[in-house]
DNA sequence: GCGACAG
DNA sequence: ATCTTGTCGC
């Protein structure tokens, strides 16, 4: 199917999720990282037009080395659970604009943490074959209890089992998985969503967020993709070090 | 049938 | 996501 065939019904989008949730890899997989990218959506002129913003880091010291964004026409609606067929077109032509291909992505939304398991971050990871990381500032399913206040401790994220879960994942008493991680991201700020997109475990993928984190409440990749996406014009050559 | 619902 | 002013705090 190629890029552009995405306009399908939510019923289609659905079943294609449920077909490709399985290729999902959780395990870790990463090799030695270097690069890490971060990756975000915006939309203009009232959403008529998606606006798709790619950084790429150098680990670690987190020096911002390209930037790229990607502008083209909306054609998905926003659905709650189907998000990844609104901007993934998007995001790919950003990508291919990219002229080195980075060890790890840190998308903005979620990566497992989905009711099929097959978020933004591991739709994306899937299609590019590379690791990804969920990192959304808000919940799309799942239940948590207390967060910890302090900066780096999280909570688990936790739901019932789906069909789409792998067969050999833990279950509790209660017949419920650890889908995500409710990370305090900052003190005194409300927590981030974080969860494996494709090839990583949700134990490394908390440890890389935490490890990008400066003083603010989002990791430096998506904190300035987040800023590359919203802001008109090219913003992040200079001062990004909010380290 | 009634809520919930990434960006 | 985006539309928007002022305001609180480091």
């Amino acid at each position: 199917m190629a890029l552009h065939d995405w306009n399908l019904t939510p019923e289609a989008a659905i079943a294609l999720q449920k077909r490709l949730a399985p290729s999902v890899r959780r395990e870790d997989t990463l090799g030695e990282v270097g690069l890490i990218a971060g990756m975000d959506i915006g939309f203009e002129d009232g959403g008529e037009t998606t606006r798709a913003a790619l950084v790429l880091l150098e680990w670690p010291s987190l020096t911002l080395v390209e930037q790229v964004v990607h502008r083209e026409p909306t054609r998905m609606p926003y659905v709650p659970g189907l998000l990844s067929f609104r901007e993934i077109p998007a995001a790919l032509g950003a990508f291919e604009q990219l002229s080195q291909r980075p060890d790890l992505i840190m998308v903005d939304g979620q990566g497992i943490a989905h009711p099929r398991r097959l978020g933004i971050a591991s739709h994306l990871g899937l299609w590019l074959d590379l690791p990804t990381i969920g990192v959304g500032k808000s919940r799309l399913c799942g239940q948590f209890g207390e967060v910890p206040s302090a900066k780096g401790e999280w909570a688990p994220l936790t739901d019932r089992r789906r069909e789409e879960d792998p067969s050999d994942v833990s279950v509790d008493a209660r017949g419920r998985v650890t889908i995500g991680a409710v990370l305090r991201s900052r003190e005194g700020v409300k927590p981030l969503f974080v969860s494996p997109g494709h090839r990583l475990s949700l134990p490394t993928a908390v440890d890389w967020v935490v490890r990008c984190l400066g003083r603010t409440k989002l990791p430096e990749p998506t904190r300035l993709a987040d800023r590359l996406a919203s802001r008109k014009g090219e913003v992040a050559l200079s001062g990004q070090l909010s380290l």
